[in-house]
Formats: C-alpha cells, sequence, structure tokens
DNA sequence: GTGGTTGCAAAGCCTTTGCAGCTCT
DNA sequence: AGAGCTGCAAAGGCTTTGCAACCAC
C-alpha cells in the first residue's frame, strides 16, 4: 500500500504539509534554492515552518531521491529537483546556475586509471563563466 | 629589493617565522591539509600560533600563488603546495588525496557553449573512487 | 495509538575579525 | 619608525540536534 503522488513512496516517509511545500517549491526543475532561500519561500504557504524543519526535510529528501543536492564553491548547499545526473554551469556576473546535462559533456580519464591504478567511480563538474543574458556579445536573450 | 627564497617575492609581505613554518609543511607536493591540519602540526614548531593566524597565512599565501586553496565535497577547505593547474581525486576508503594534472583530463563542452551561448571561462573536477592502496584487485603498492 | 515529524532553541563546526601589542624590514 | 603581523578571544555564517508536543497513517 503506498502512494503515488510525486514519488513519495518510501515506507515510513510521511507527507507533511512542509514537505509538500518544499517539494513544490521545486517542482520547476531549473530552480537552484539554497536552505534559507527555501525557509523564506515556505514560510509564505506555512509561516510556522523552522528552519531546522526545513534543514530535516532537504536532507530527508535529498537521501530518498526527490531532491538533489550539491555543494558548490564558495557557497551554501544548494538544492535542485532535477534528478537526472547533471552538472552545473554557474555564471560569474549574475550568480544564476544552470544545469548542464552529463550528457552533453565529454570526458576522458582512462590515461589516469591506468596510470595511478585508480578505480573512478564517480566524479562532479563545476563550470563558470558568462552565461547568455551576461554576454553583450550573444544575440538573443534580453 | 626583492627576496628570491620561495617565491616570497611580493612587496609588503613578509617572511614571518610562522609563514615559513607553514610553507614548510607543503614543501612535498603531494600533502593536502585543512587549517587545523596545518594548525597542529606548526604548533610543533611555532607552539604559541594562533588558529587565526593560519586561517589569515593560508588565505594571504594562496591570494599571492605560494599555496593553492580548494573546497572538496563534503570537507573543509584543503590546501596544497602544487600550483600548477590540477584537479583532485578522493579515495572513497581511504579518504586520501590525489592530485590529478589537468594536462590528463581531457574534457569537451564546446557544445555547452554552442547550445547555451555561455561563455565558460573555468572549470573545476573532483574524482572519487578507490585508490591503488585501496584496491585488492591492484597488483602493486601493499 | 504510535512512530515519524515539528517548532524552538541551543549547540556545533569551520572560518573570520577586532584589537592591542609585537616584529620584520 | 612604521606598516604589517601576531595571539587572543569573540563573533559570524551555515547546519545540526535535543526535546516535548504534535500529527499522519
Amino acid at each position: 500500500m503506498k502512494r503515488e503522488n510525486s514519488g513519495f513512496n518510501k515506507d515510513d516517509l510521511r507527507l507533511t504539509h512542509q514537505r509538500q511545500v518544499i517539494l513544490d517549491e521545486f517542482r520547476d526543475r531549473g530552480v537552484h534554492l539554497t536552505a534559507d532561500e527555501v525557509y523564506n519561500r515556505v514560510r509564505m504557504k506555512a509561516p510556522k515552518v523552522s528552519l531546522g524543519t526545513i534543514y530535516r526535510n532537504l536532507e530527508i529528501l535529498s537521501d530518498n531521491g526527490l531532491l538533489h543536492k550539491t555543494e558548490m564553491s564558495g557557497h551554501q548547499m544548494i538544492f535542485d529537483g532535477n534528478m537526472e545526473k547533471h552538472h552545473h554551469f554557474k555564471c560569474i556576473e549574475c550568480g544564476e546556475i544552470y544545469d548542464i546535462s552529463s550528457a552533453s559533456v565529454k570526458i576522458e580519464f582512462d590515461g589516469i586509471e591506468r596510470q595511478n591504478q585508480f578505480k573512478i567511480s564517480d566524479f562532479s563538474l563545476e563550470l563558470s563563466g558568462v552565461c547568455a543574458s551576461c554576454n553583450p556579445n550573444s544575440q538573443d536573450k534580453a
């Protein structure tokens, strides 16, 4: 007897009002939020929510595959609702974070495994530069 | 009138005893240390040093190109003395951090720039897996 | 009913900072 | 001499946690 809505189907994981509101904020997959940003947004719909609850839930929800948690250098932890493997690009002008699908990055490190006898099982990539909106040479996107 | 030793040649940057001791800890380029690890090591040679001084100097020394500062996910800041562009590999078994020269990684993201009209100016890569010492299938390195 | 969850507040961890005295040049 | 640096201690930013009341199932 499991629930269907929003992928909430873990045993012993309750769909509380606070969690529903939190998940709602990540419905748009392009959104990247810090814990305190989530807190401020959730407070509009659930004024009595506490920061502790936000932190606990962001943790629990990412542990259960409903949110994605990342550390970006020089930042607080950020969360997003894009559950596909992806990387992040951060615009050094506006600070906006964009998702980069894993598929669009070609990376080779066979040499490293052979040379060092490492067994590489994962990697994370953080890109930075100027986004289209901030790039004066860009034709579109005001 | 500039000094030659250890690359200490910035104007208005003094080679204090504390800084010498700190830099000594990074003479071995393979070493990666957190601020408190540096603190504990430096205290052996300069018992009265304070953590604040360690933090201040690690910051100053990396600003001046004498040390390299990196953030690794799930970690405190780490520092190393390898000033060539490099990435890090972290062993998920023993926690050891290894340098990966930038040259040994082939990465392509032209597609990303074209598709999104991003101008990528930098990137950092963090690898993880099992190192030779922890890999039972590895022939050498006990 | 009851075990997971919440709000509150305190604590924790890492890092930064203000300040008066000290030191390198 | 004087700008830069140090030790000390306090504070700051982000995150975690203990606890009693509460709520979803």
